[in-house]
DNA sequence: ACCTGAACACCGTTCAAGT
DNA sequence: ACCTGAACACCGTTCAAGT
């Protein structure tokens, strides 16, 4: 054994193996990570400094999934819609990464860009810097909790013998998770899209 | 030692012991807990099922924490407003709960008795149960989505040399974090009931 | 440069033993 | 009924050794 003369790992394939783990399982392990890879736990430390690294990893590539719009042409409110439901998309792909994402300050090109492109859509629309800044942390916190609601448990809720006819009623009328999760974000999106615009003028 | 004439534990205890040590350092271990408590670790297998059933404890604290409004003769949007700001003042108290609490369905009656109060409401304005669930769904993706940016790193986002001009700006207009989170959760939430009451019409 | 294997200080959980 | 202490199978990380 010992080194190959090809290199059996890269931060790639790493970053790519830990996602599959988090989606199938919500966590993951150094061990499990590297015998996935065919690989000894330690061996992991010659492409990252640890655990947190690999986390970051995993930030980098849902973030690159998400397509930004290239024209300035568009009117605002068309940006932050499409940059909003590809953010969504992304994450709605790994719910159950969300949750490890919330202990480290962001520093990732990759990840700003996203925040970037917002701000300057909100900018084009004339919001102010203070204003700006609520904007994109109001569509930042409905992405990322409508995300992590397609998360784990097929089943979110469960009424019981003393739960109201009301929501027992809505439960029974509800799509599967996805499908909910999908068309709440939709509505939700709009609803602040035309709340927003209405605070332009 | 052995068994004491009075219990050294109770859930209560343990609940509340475990609840500052995940607001104090984003998690816990049973070790930690049991030290805390003057206690080892296994002496907690006395009071509780794991480490699972001790977030479960937690979920039940902050839920408690909620108070439902009692009248009914309020109009919906002021019960709905009331309900989700103190939802979300209980857990922007703890927003670093919130990632422990994605793995399991929801059973305890002393969360599902704020959906129940929610779907009440919503039922109230009209809503058919299917509108119903989306708009608690909305609602509930809000709240933990805004409490959950009132959580860890002091600075949630850090610009650089290649951020552009709109972001830099906007994050030097920003309060800190806690006030920051606090606006944005209040506006964005006007706006998501100002658009609900719209789409009833 | 890149992998292995042994080692270390941890973790969650179980269980016999004690009162 | 309720706590202890030993035990088990794990975990993340380090580091010397190998090519």
């Amino acid at each position: 054994m010992a080194r190959p003369t090809k290199p059996k790992l890269s931060t790639e394939a790493i970053a790519v193996a830990a996602l599959s783990l988090v989606d199938a399982q919500g966590e993951f392990t150094l061990p499990q990570l590297a015998k996935t890879l065919n690989v000894t736990p330690s061996s992991l430390y010659n492409h990252v400094s640890g655990k947190d690294e690999i986390i970051e990893l995993m930030r980098g590539r849902a973030m690159a999934a998400i397509s930004l719009p290239s024209g300035e042409t568009e009117d605002w409110q068309a940006t932050v819609r499409q940059i909003a439901i590809s953010y969504w998309q992304s994450y709605s792909q790994h719910p159950r990464l969300i949750p490890l994402l919330t202990s480290h300050t962001v520093r990732d090109r990759t990840t700003l860009r996203v925040y970037d492109a917002l701000a300057e859509a909100f900018a084009r629309a004339g919001f102010p810097p203070a204003d700006r800044l609520h904007a994109i942390t109001i569509i930042d916190s409905f992405v990322l909790g409508s995300a992590m609601d397609a998360a784990a448990p097929k089943v979110v809720w469960e009424a019981d013998e003393s739960s109201g006819a009301e929501f027992t009623e809505a439960l029974a009328a509800g799509l599967d998770v996805e499908q909910r999760a999908r068309r709440s974000f939709e509505m939700g999106l709009e609803l602040i899209l035309k709340g927003l615009a209405q605070t332009r003028r």
